[in-house]
DNA sequence: TTTGGTAATTGCCTTATGGTAATAAACTAA
DNA sequence: TTAGTTTATTACCATAAGGCAATTACCAAA
């Protein structure tokens, strides 16, 4: 909707790595220390990722590294 | 002030990058897209680095990578 | 059919990020 | 000394992230 910077979420690389681990998004959001609610939000293009998140994301989940999952551009969100 | 996750700027890192280029504090925040007071409020200590800050600095310096110049850790700030 | 787990959604609220001045202190060069 | 640059600070404001709670829909297993 506008042209600021962002930090933006591989959704479809996430989902993938979260169903390989057989992990649902609400016990993502808990181990991540968000709600499911800011979960969905983040994976369905609504909101996006901020430092709680990120944080999270990388914390909770050693195998993950910033490059993988997250990008920086432009504002996608609708 | 809280138990919060974010992610956090090496400061020091930041200071010896910019201090080695000769870039200034006012130049830096330029390209990375954001004001001389955000960027002096991140360098002391007194707020976080959001998205746009860590997209900023990422993009418009292709020589520093995430893990070089942030962490993820818990919120220190004052 | 009903239970249970999951994903999707939404309204309301709080807090944090970042902008916009504007100002002050410090230092350097002319 | 004065002008210019840089860093530090601050009050006020707008917007975005995230919590909370509740609801809906879907689908699989009992």
């Amino acid at each position: 909707m506008d042209g600021t910077k962002a930090i933006l979420v591989d959704v479809d690389f996430l989902q993938t790595y979260l169903e390989n681990k057989g992990i649902s998004q609400c016990q993502f959001a808990e181990e991540v220390g968000v709600t499911q609610s800011t979960v969905n939000r983040i994976m369905n293009g609504k909101r996006n990722p901020g430092g709680k998140f990120v944080t999270g994301v990388l914390q909770g989940f050693n195998d993950l590294s910033f490059d993988e999952v997250f990008s920086c551009s432009d504002n996608l969100l609708k």
